[in-house]
DNA sequence: CTATTAAATTAGACCGATCTAAAACAGGTA
DNA sequence: TACCTGTTTTAGATCGGTCTAATTTAATAG
């Protein structure tokens, strides 16, 4: 019942919401879906009138349960989608974000429970986001940026990179930081440039807007990533 | 670039055509897609304008070249679709019509090429419908409709099965006349009831609407019709 | 407390796709 | 020929989603 435009919105104030937390403001969002603050506006009114959010004008947006909700459904094809792409058609992890945004608004939850059985339940996505269950009891969580997480001198393991711009994320992967690879910060500059130095010893300059993308835990796992073991820790 | 909707159009003009043949009349979209016929009227004349199809009013309505590429192009998606979900995800060859009616409009170039890969190029989707390779030289044919094809007393081989309607594909799985049986027209009444008897030896009568929806080649095959080797012949 | 500025909202328009109701047309019948 | 009857088109409205331009509000600096 709720279109595209709809859950696209609610995916976008979701995100935002569980990066810097409610409210979400009008620019924000707009940011996010590329839409001028006039149509954010618009569109807020309707989505609270729905009952999808709460609003307070000039405030910014919260999601109520219900968009919370229906915000994690959209969140949980998303995921599925990019692990079905990427295990079985063989997709590189860096082409499957434009596929899923397509599809997620299309799939049934028929599709969507067949395909999580195919791949016998995957707990993340080729990034290393979580995939919400069935049930949307979803930890969702799993890692903090970089320069939240690790002062200089100290390691963490790659939790997950997001897949929001294709550039970073390609980036990311010549670099070979990727789920699962441990990191050191070597160095952090007043300007926001984080220097790390990979597995393999090579470090790597991480300009603000990369850094800010690569989310880790403190510390070295064990444990190799080359799933999703890392679903509802931190 | 085009739209759901206008995709939606082309299909259903596209099959009309196939079936009856051009011109297409107003109200055969606005019944095959359930549309008032004004808004048939007015969906046709911006589709014109495009160069999709050429118009005479009050006349009908015709493909052009143009139009008919793009009308495969969407055919094409939808077959592959079907025949991933049933080959891949286990749907019933009754299951997988609405799921890809959803999915052809979303689905990119890549997905469709690495699909049709992955199942090795099939022939035809679970109903026995060609699949239009990728460069749509598509023969688009296989078989005609029983009581056109056959007298009483005659065999022939199941080419396909209509998939339009729910309820006449889970009568005629129910009765076993898949592509690849052989049935024998025992009888055709005045009012279009037609009596089969199929392989195994048992008779059905099948009302007009659902004989209609039945398509056939006269004699039998000695191949049987798993996958999709019924391309391109008749 | 006022003035400036950045962000958000309102006002008004547009486009695509749909509908209902009314008018125009084409074909067959008397 | 003139009239029905069914089909098609036109006219005009609505809805969702978007935009630009103008206005209002909140926050901040003086």
């Amino acid at each position: 019942m709720p279109t595209d435009a709809v859950e696209d919105y609610l995916k976008a104030i979701h995100r935002v919401e569980s990066r810097s937390g409610p409210p979400v403001s009008t620019s924000q969002i707009a940011e996010a879906l590329d839409k001028t603050p006039a149509t954010v506006t618009s569109m807020v009114e309707s989505l609270a009138e729905r009952g999808l959010l709460s609003r307070e004008k000039y405030e910014g947006v919260e999601l109520t349960p219900a968009g919370e909700v229906a915000a994690l459904e959209v969140v949980r094809r998303h995921r599925l989608i990019e692990a079905f792409l990427a295990e079985q058609l063989d997709y590189e992890p860096t082409e499957v974000h434009d596929e899923a945004d397509a599809l997620e608004h299309h799939v049934s939850e028929e599709f969507t429970r067949r395909v999580e059985r195919l791949l016998d339940y995957p707990a993340a996505d080729p990034h290393g986001d979580p995939i919400p269950p069935a049930d949307l009891s979803a930890p969702e969580d799993a890692g903090t940026t970089l320069v939240a997480a690790l002062e200089p001198g100290e390691r963490g393991t790659v939790a997950r990179v997001s897949d929001r711009d294709a550039d970073v994320l390609e980036f990311l992967v010549d670099a070979e930081i990727t789920p699962g690879t441990t990191v050191e910060v070597v160095d952090i500059t007043s300007f926001g440039l984080v220097t790390v130095r990979t597995d393999d010893g090579t470090e790597h300059g991480l300009p603000e807007a990369v850094a800010d993308r690569v989310y880790v835990r403190r510390g070295t796992d064990s444990a190799a990533a080359t799933d999703g073991q890392e679903a509802g820790d931190a």
